[in-house]
DNA sequence: CCAGTTGTTCCTTTTTTCGGAATACTGTTC
DNA sequence: GAACAGTATTCCGAAAAAAGGAACAACTGG
C-alpha cells in the first residue's frame, strides 16, 4: 500500500523549497497574471505568514515581482531568463533521440530527424530497424524544401507568404499544385510520398513546432515502397503522437 | 519618502528559498547547459549537501531535471513553463508607460507607442508634455507601414522577405527608395521623419523587440517640425535608450 | 587496478521556519 | 468623513527543518 504515486520523490528534500516552487507552478498555471498574498495561501494550504516570506525572498531574486500600486505579485524578469535560458539549450537531436527509437521499434522501419538550412533540408539523425530490408538515408545533405514528405511537412506548415516566397523562387511552376498539397499536409497534420525524393521508398512526415508555433524540424517513418505502402497508415498515428511529444517539449502549446 | 526602489532584501525573507532561487540563477546564468552538485556548491558557497537537498526539491517540482546517465542537472520543463507564462502575460502598454512618460519629461516632446496590426501601424499609447505648443497623436487609427518614422523603424527591422512583400503590396514604386532607407534606419538603429506622416511635425522612432528578436512595437519622440529639427539628435539617444531597457523586458536579447 | 572525483546519505547540533494573532494599510460604503 | 471590510505585513515563542561534517558509494581516468 505504501506505493508512491508522485514522479519519484528523492527521499533527500527541502521542503520550504518545495513549497516556494509550489508558489511559482502556481504562477505559471494560473490563468491570472497576478496573484495576492491571501489568494496564494489559500490555494496551497499555506499561511499568509510562510507564502509572504517565499514570496520576499522569490522577489530578491527576481524570479517574481511585485507591484507597489496594488500590492500584488507577478513573475519577474528572473523567471523569464529561466524560460529563455532552457529555450536556448534545447537540444533537439538529443529530445527527439529516443522519440526515434521508439518510432522505429514500434514501426519497425527507419525513423528519421531533419531540420532546415536556408532553403534546403538536411537530415540530423536516423533510426534503423535491425531487419535485413530496411531504408537509410545520408545524414548533412541538402534536399531541397518541397520534394519528399518531410520537405512537403515543413513547407506546409511555414507562413504563407515565406512558403510562397520560397515557391516563387524554387517551383514557380508547380506553386498551385505545391499549394492544394500543402492545404491537404495541413488538414491532416502529415505528409505523405511514394517515391518521391528517393525512388523506391515511401514515407509519412509530420512538423515538429516550437514555441513560437513554427516548424522547427520534421520527423518521418520511412521504408522499402512495397511493403510501406501497407504501413502507411498506422505509422501515421505513432508519428504524430511522437511529434506532439517533442514539440511540447519545444515549449509549443496547443 | 523612503524611496528604495533596488532590490531591497525584505526583512521578512526565508533563506533556504533564497539559496534555491540562486541555484535556479545560476542555472540561467551559467554559460553551460549542465551543473553538477560540486560545482554548484562551490560557485554559491554552500555545502554539497544542502545543493542536494535544494536540487532533490526543484527536482520534484520539474523545475530542473536530472540525468540520470551523467548525474548532472539542467533546467526543467516547468522552468520552460515559467519562462512562457511571463512572456505570455507581457502588458506592452504597462512596462512602456514609464518609459514613454521618462522620454517625454527629458525631452519636452511627445512620446508614443505604436504596434502593428495587419499591414497597418497604430499608436497604442503616448505621453505629451506640459508645454502650450505640442504635438498629440489619435490612438487606434490605422497608418500606413511605410510611412512616418514609427513605421519606418519598424518595418526596416522586419525579416528582409516580409518587407519586400508588403513593399510590392502598398508601395511598389517606392520598393528601391525604401529599402534603402531601411538598411540606413538598421545602420542608425533609428528613423527620423520631418512632416512625413504628418505636415508640420518631426519625430524620431526606434523599434522594440521581442524575446525572437522581432520587431514588437515602435517608440516615437516627436514634436512640431520647427523646433525639433534641433532635438533630434539628442531625442535619438534617448529614445534608444528607452527602447532598449524596453526589449529587454519583452526578453530581448542582444 | 588504484587514486582522485563526484554524487549521495547519515546524524546531531543549531538555525530557521512556522503559524496564529496583532498591526498596518487601502479602498469602499454608508 | 468615519466605520468597515478586505488586504498585506510583522511579531513571537515553540517546534520543526536545514545545515554541515564526515562516511559511503559509484565512477573516471590514468
Amino acid at each position: 500500500m505504501s506505493e508512491d504515486d508522485t514522479a519519484q520523490p528523492a527521499s533527500q528534500t527541502a521542503s520550504t523549497v518545495e513549497r516556494a516552487a509550489d508558489v511559482l507552478v502556481l504562477f505559471a498555471e494560473s490563468a491570472r497574471p497576478t496573484l495576492g498574498v491571501t489568494e496564494i495561501a489559500d490555494k496551497l494550504s499555506l499561511s499568509k505568514a510562510a507564502v509572504h516570506r517565499i514570496l520576499a525572498s522569490l522577489r530578491s531574486r527576481g524570479l517574481v515581482e511585485l507591484d507597489e500600486e496594488t500590492r500584488r505579485y507577478a513573475l519577474g524578469l528572473m523567471s523569464m531568463r529561466l524560460g529563455l535560458a532552457y529555450l536556448d539549450r534545447i537540444d533537439l537531436r538529443g529530445i527527439a533521440a529516443p522519440e526515434l527509437a521508439a518510432l522505429s521499434a514500434e514501426t519497425g522501419e527507419t525513423a528519421t530527424l531533419s531540420v532546415r538550412s536556408g532553403d534546403s533540408r538536411i537530415y540530423l539523425e536516423q533510426v534503423t530497424p535491425a531487419r535485413e530490408v530496411r531504408m537509410s538515408v545520408t545524414l548533412g545533405v541538402p534536399y531541397p524544401l518541397h520534394v519528399g514528405a518531410s520537405s512537403k511537412a515543413f513547407l506546409a506548415f511555414l507562413p504563407e507568404a515565406e512558403r510562397d516566397a520560397y515557391l516563387t523562387r524554387h517551383a514557380p511552376g508547380e506553386r498551385g499544385t505545391l499549394n492544394e498539397q500543402a492545404e491537404h499536409v495541413r488538414q491532416v497534420g502529415y505528409a505523405v510520398s511514394y517515391g518521391e525524393r528517393q525512388p523506391g521508398a515511401g514515407s509519412v512526415a509530420a512538423p515538429v513546432f516550437d514555441h513560437t508555433g513554427r516548424p522547427a524540424a520534421a520527423v518521418s517513418v520511412c521504408g522499402p515502397l512495397e511493403r510501406f505502402r501497407n504501413e502507411a497508415d498506422s505509422c501515421a498515428k505513432a508519428l504524430l503522437q511522437a511529434t506532439t511529444r517533442i514539440s511540447s517539449r519545444l515549449g509549443h502549446t496547443t
